[in-house]
DNA sequence: AAATCTGCCAACCGCTGTACG
DNA sequence: TCGTACAGCGGTTGGCAGATT
């Protein structure tokens, strides 16, 4: 495990890759295409690993590949994706035509770093009135708050009300937009608590069901356990609980028909890829409510389904057993 | 003008999942 | 069932270029 064994060759190249040894690999797989990328070096008379050409070639050499900033809508999609997968490039990527994981990780990574240095734009943990801002900017400086809590590694238990207690006073499932990594939680029994005191005063009220809500509070989340699920062991990430565990979750407003795909993905993404441009709009008024329902026709089906009409009883989506 | 700082991003690293013998 | 090779993923690093001192 560990090392390939094409990259323990003496003779193999690292670094960037010269115009010359881009326009070989181009060459190559424009004929023969990729079928093995640990026999493309060798085919192409590159000194390059396979695992190299093939970074090289996704990254940045496919014809597919779209560079140059990102738009204005791609940034929304990609903020909205990562409230619902957290830090799962390749899977935002995906919806995104021509970007690749790696660009969105570096993007995000580095747009990060800029809202961490505005503490300006961080609101005291008492703050609980609306601001002017944007979806957008909410989803930056929630997310940035958060990973200051995370750097200053401060036991915050014992000035801020408890992150039980936060949520489930709250008026909005607000644990749906944090991607705090289990650790992060699971150490500290807290994380970035004025996260949640905004996120509850950035949404509409007036469109949350606290019918709904109350029943998320009542059956969803026995306090003892509610993150302790959703790790995905293989990626090291967290998923918030609520999310991995729900059959469906989408924005009300953007559903016409969806379908569960066979890895049981939120359903949501598939809403969003769908209504790109709905979600837009969506993000941009920050009336949106999300509502959780369990009338899926199996779990993993792919069967198209039918979104809840407006008047519909949304009921909460029976938890596996784990929970 | 030179030195230092900062941000970006291409590339690498280490890991897990999958296929296959 | 086990071991190996490979693909694919997310985290991290290092070098470059522009900004700042």
């Amino acid at each position: 495990m560990g090392h390939h064994s094409c990259c323990n060759q003496q003779k193999v190249k690292r670094g960037l890759w010269s115009p010359e040894e881009d326009e070989k690999l181009i060459r190559y797989i424009t004929t023969h295409g990729y079928g093995c990328w640990s026999e493309v070096p060798e085919k192409a008379g590159l000194q390059r690993c396979g695992k190299s050409c093939r970074l090289r070639w996704i990254n940045y050499l496919r014809p597919d590949i779209r560079r140059g900033r990102f738009t204005p809508e791609e940034e929304k999609l990609i903020i909205s994706l990562h409230s619902v997968v957290g830090n799962r490039w390749a899977h935002i990527a995906s919806h995104l035509p021509g970007r690749t994981d790696n660009e969105i990780k570096n993007y995000w990574n580095s747009w990060i770093k800029k809202k961490i240095r505005k503490p300006s734009t961080v609101p005291p943990p008492s703050t609980t009135t609306n601001t002017p801002s944007s979806a957008t900017e909410h989803s930056q400086v929630n997310y940035a708050s958060n990973q200051l809590d995370l750097l200053n590694n401060q036991d915050l238990t014992t000035t801020r009300p408890s992150l039980q207690e936060t949520l489930f006073s709250s008026q909005c499932p607000l644990f749906m937009f944090d991607p705090t990594p289990l650790d992060a939680i699971t150490d500290h029994s807290v994380r970035g608590d004025h996260l949640f005191h905004e996120s509850a005063a950035s949404l509409n009220n007036e469109t949350w069901n606290t019918n709904h809500q109350q029943q998320v509070q009542a059956q969803a989340l026995p306090p003892s356990t509610s993150f302790t699920s959703g790790i995905d062991n293989h990626h090291h990430h967290y998923l918030p609980p609520l999310i991995e565990n729900m059959d469906t979750m989408v924005p009300m407003d953007q559903v016409q028909s969806c379908s569960m795909d066979e890895e049981g993905d939120q359903i949501a993404l598939d809403c969003l890829q769908m209504q790109r441009q709905e979600l837009n709009e969506w993000v941009e008024s920050q009336h949106s409510s999300f509502l959780f329902w369990d009338n899926v026709e199996g779990p993993l089906g792919g069967d198209d389904i039918a979104p809840p009409s407006s008047n519909t009883e949304a009921t909460l989506s029976s938890f596996p057993s784990s929970l």
